[in-house]
RNA sequence: GCAGGGGUGGCGGAGCGGUUAACGCGCAAGCCUGCUAAGCUUGAGUCCUUCGGGGCGCGCGAGUUCGAAUCUCGUCCCCUGCGCCA
């Protein structure tokens, strides 16, 4: 949500940096949003006159009542007042539903340091770490391997639930839990506290999170209840703290959440045929904090190396993209993309995000911190990047650790999570 | 699902038609004091403001009234017990 001050106090700033998503609408919006919130506050202003003469009026009564008087004059003026407030009501009610609405749209300030551009072939890539393997055989299709080798049932998850869904089997899903517990050390060694959110969460809850007149066709919801089925663990562990004011000393919070990801992917075309990389379902971990504003540059440069470094013990070559200005999302201020590398495919593709949102998810959702040594209040900085979101992971491991023999080599970081198992499928297993 | 109880500031908790939402804890500023602690004074919801002040605020939404935290209706949520149950 934006935050409607610094558009009355420096509407210059905000309309330049609100061009820089090169979308001429934002603009047209912000002048609208000044005009309604111009008039809005006259009206508030209007009213609340009426509404001190009302009450100025209610004191008389009650002084002049207990005196034994006759008030019925002054009861006549009193009785008159309501209907004008409720006529002005009517306009600044309508007034302020609409700026909300602008202020809900309207997307977050950009940082400096996000290059401009209009779509995603303008993202900047930063940094390139790893070497592509070189292959001198054909690279399968990894859910075709998977089901080959038994490591997968797709036919039988259709079956039940339909395309998008899959039964992992026997080592591919202790590889995919060794995965979430890979990346949860890491971060708990690093002091994120590990968090199991709920994963229904009701519409006022999640209201705060995302807006639902877009995003409410892509999420699960449960027949017969208010509950939705969470579409990451960002959602439950931003909405945590919803409402409340934090201390200072208690920032910043960092937290490690883990849970399965529901999403209906609705329109996505044949699901990226039978495999892992666009599915209904897929458990992901994922990096959450709440801090400080000026501490927040620190902490998403930290959230990004903990997902580079995740990337390198692994050993998938990736590059880190800096998003532009005109492919960012609304909430957020900066984001990097997290890409790995498909050697099946020879292009890189989407394996984590990770975003500065500063305060506008914070603001949304009310989560303010007070500062210390004072009584301010200000609104905490909320910073989100997925730490490995297992399926994607699964899709690229299995590509670049495949074997000529089709076979797939267990990452040297995994072995201790997989029984010392070094390949897939195990020999002793067969 | 049924029955009962309850939702008030950062927290606990009073108020149950009429000036300023009592009191306590915690927090902040200042005073006092060898230091610390204690003590004393003041301050702190939110919105608008021409910075004088004014409005709103007691889960949410309607209503009654000149006036509602307080009364009426609806609704959501929480707690306790019963029921059900991995």
């Amino acid at each position: 949500m934006f935050d409607i001050k610094l558009i009355r106090e420096t509407p210059g700033t905000v309309r330049e940096n609100l061009g820089k998503r090169q979308e001429p609408e934002y603009l047209k919006w912000l002048d609208e949003l000044i005009e309604k919130d111009t008039e809005w506050r006259s009206l508030k202003q209007e009213a609340d006159k009426l509404r001190a003469r009302r009450n100025a009026i209610s004191k008389e009564i009650n002084i002049v009542k207990k005196e034994g008087k006759d008030a019925k004059k002054l009861l006549e003026e009193a009785k008159s007042i309501p209907q004008k407030i409720k006529e002005i009501e009517e306009k600044s009610k309508e007034l302020a539903e609409k700026t909300n609405w602008y202020l809900m749209r309207l997307p977050n300030l950009l940082k400096e340091s996000v290059p401009f551009g209009k779509s995603d072939e303008d993202n900047v890539v930063e940094k390139e770490v790893g070497k592509k393997p070189k292959r001198n055989f054909e690279i399968k299709h990894h859910g075709q391997l998977a089901a080959e080798l038994d490591l997968a049932d797709f036919e039988r998850a259709v079956k039940i639930s339909g395309a998008g869904f899959f039964y992992l089997k026997g080592d591919l899903a202790l590889l995919d839990i060794a995965l979430q517990r890979y990346a949860i050390d890491k971060l708990r060694k690093k002091g994120y506290t590990l968090i199991q959110p709920p994963h229904l969460m009701r519409t006022d809850a999640y209201e705060g999170v995302v807006d639902l007149a877009d995003f409410d066709t892509v999420m699960y919801k449960v027949d017969g209840e208010d509950m939705r089925m969470i579409a990451t663990a960002e959602h439950p562990m931003a909405a945590m703290y919803k409402g409340e004011i934090l201390e200072e000393e208690k920032l910043p919070i960092k937290l490690c959440g883990v849970s399965p990801c529901y999403r209906r992917e609705i329109g996505k075309h044949g699901l990226d045929e039978r495999g892992f990389f666009r599915v209904h379902q897929f458990n992901k971990v994922e990096q959450f904090i709440f801090c400080a504003p000026e501490d927040g540059e620190k902490y998403f440069e930290e959230i990004a190396r903990n997902a580079e470094e995740l990337l390198e013990e692994l050993e998938i070559p990736y590059q880190r993209t800096n998003v532009c200005t005109g492919d960012l999302g609304i909430i957020a201020a900066k984001k990097y993309d997290l890409v790995g590398y498909s050697p099946r495919e020879d292009k890189f593709i989407e394996l984590m995000s990770c975003s500065n949102c500063t305060g506008y998810q914070a603001r949304r959702l009310g989560i303010r911190f007070r500062k210390k040594g004072s009584t301010d209040k200000e609104v905490v900085h909320t910073l989100n990047n997925t730490m490995i979101a297992t399926t994607r992971f699964l899709r690229v491991l299995i590509e670049n650790y495949q074997t000529e023999k089709g076979t797939i080599e267990v990452p040297k970081v995994l072995r201790p999570y997989m029984d010392g198992l070094e390949e897939i499928p195990s020999k002793k297993a067969k």
